[in-house]
RNA sequence: CGGGGCGUAGUAUACCGGUAGUACACUUGCUUUGGGAGCAAGUAGACCGAGUCCGAUUCUCGGCGCCCCGACCA
């Protein structure tokens, strides 16, 4: 696209009421817009990123066997009083609001129970099983406070994967899988390096759960690092003599990191599908409670992570697999001279050939476009300037090295 | 929810109990063009409410909002 068209405007100052690394440079680069505290708005090319992460995680999740669907933000209070969590003392972060006939309604914070209820329309034999049911969708919760940036927000959405299985042996091999797919996942998005597989506490379903923790200072959360296992413990559980029964790990080995949790995988055992009647026949004709887990990933938090671990001091630096576009195509020609004719020229080539290129075609002084181009942080950078014109060859640098690599324009369009 | 800080043009900031200044952005004109260009002119601002005062953007109180630390994060 051209980037003359883009609504959008790069900013020179950080925004007064935003510390956060990730916030600061994704309202300056013109991706989010703060609409409240913990409430922001993808612009172009922040829904062009977090579309990208989202593409990816629905790569792997059906990979693994994922259905995806889309349920509703809007809940029925019924099914939360079955599962006990209707109460604002048992669930504290709802969101309430009410029909016009003054009947309640929820904002979802998850779907366990909604997803449960319908799945007893569609579950009904061991043959049914196991399944893996995902989608991408809107979760409200209200925080007390909303913090760093886009870490920790009232609205955002999330991938929720819940699995379905017959016992628990059936769903340790789901749960696995789904684990391997999440380390997939951190990997392509360009933080697989630094993301631990972490023993967590599970809540009141289960003993432990999986957190992924991705090592970064500004991290909330204080985890152990068995950095030869590539395994971690959380601090909840660091003084639990289990843990390490369970794992193997030697406490003595562990360093001490702050982390940001970019995902979690529970086992749900038999809570919800027992709350709402989610049962199976199996090939007794015995009625037995489905096994389930579910799974979570933030990709807004994936992004901001991706921020506060990637970018520089000129601005933001994405890797190829989420950046916004492939190429930031930079024409340091003016008024239609031969060098924008060029860039022109080779803009209009790339579009034909399907290539996602933002063409900086804007009568701007170069250093001026350098600088914006530094704080979008696109991949690879194309500099069309006299040279490019004389030789049809053409300066491309990456943006996380700074290196340059003089490509023809053959191989550019290919 | 406890503690602390802060609300001034689109953005970032300054000063002041008596006509609110600067920079960037924006508009117009001329010059400039490989790392945030120059000159000239122009548009644009005190969160809301009450109180004190001759006079409040400034002081006091209340509300609302934003940030940080802590608690919380099923």
């Amino acid at each position: 696209m051209r980037q003359s068209k883009l609504f959008t405007k790069t900013r020179r100052e950080a925004p007064a009421d935003e510390v956060a690394k990730n916030a600061q440079l994704l309202v300056r680069a013109g991706f989010i817009h703060k609409e409240m505290a913990g409430v922001y708005d993808y612009l172009p090319l922040g829904l062009r990123t977090l579309n990208k992460i989202i593409g990816i995680i629905r790569e792997e999740i059906n990979a693994i066997g994922g259905e995806e669907v889309f349920l509703t933000t809007l809940q029925d209070p019924e099914i939360w009083k079955k599962s006990g969590r209707w109460d604002d003392v048992v669930v504290d972060v709802w969101f309430k609001t009410q029909l016009k006939n003054g009947s309640d309604l929820g904002l979802a914070n998850t779907h366990e129970e909604a997803l449960t209820a319908l799945m007893t329309e569609h579950i009904a034999s061991y043959k049914d099983l196991p399944r893996q049911v995902y989608q991408f969708q809107t979760k409200f919760r209200n925080e007390t406070r909303a913090k760093s940036g886009i870490m920790r927000t009232r609205e955002f959405i999330m991938k929720d994967l819940y699995s379905f299985s017959k016992d628990e042996k059936q769903h340790a091999e789901l749960y696995e899988k789904a684990a391997q797919a999440y380390e997939k996942i951190f990997a392509r998005v360009g933080i697989g390096e630094k993301t631990y597989r972490t023993f967590a506490s599970g809540g009141s379903f289960s003993k432990y759960s999986h957190e992924f923790q991705t090592v970064c200072d500004t991290g909330e959360d204080t985890i152990y690092i068995d950095t030869d296992k590539r395994l971690a413990i959380n601090k909840e559980v660091y003084d639990d003599p289990e843990v390490y029964a369970t794992t193997g790990i030697d406490k003595a080995q562990l360093t001490e990191a702050k982390a940001i949790e970019v995902g979690n995988i529970f086992t749900l055992s038999t809570k919800y599908s027992d709350a709402l009647g989610l049962t199976y026949k199996d090939a007794e004709g015995i009625a037995l409670p489905v096994f389930m887990g579910s799974y979570g990933i933030g990709p807004g938090r994936v992004m901001g992570t991706i921020v506060e671990l990637l970018s520089d001091d000129k601005g933001l630096v994405w890797p190829a697999s989420v950046s916004p576009f492939t190429y930031h195509l930079v024409s340091l020609g003016h008024n239609g001279d031969d060098i924008s004719k060029t860039a022109d020229e080779l803009y209009e080539d790339m579009f034909k050939e399907g290539i996602e290129v933002l063409y900086d075609d804007r009568e701007l002084s170069a250093g001026q476009k350098f600088a914006d181009s530094d704080l979008i942080g696109i991949s690879k950078r194309i500099v069309v300037g006299r040279e490019a014109v004389a030789s049809d060859i053409f300066e491309v640098v990456d943006r996380a090295t700074g290196s340059t690599v003089k490509t023809p324009r053959t191989e550019l369009l290919s």
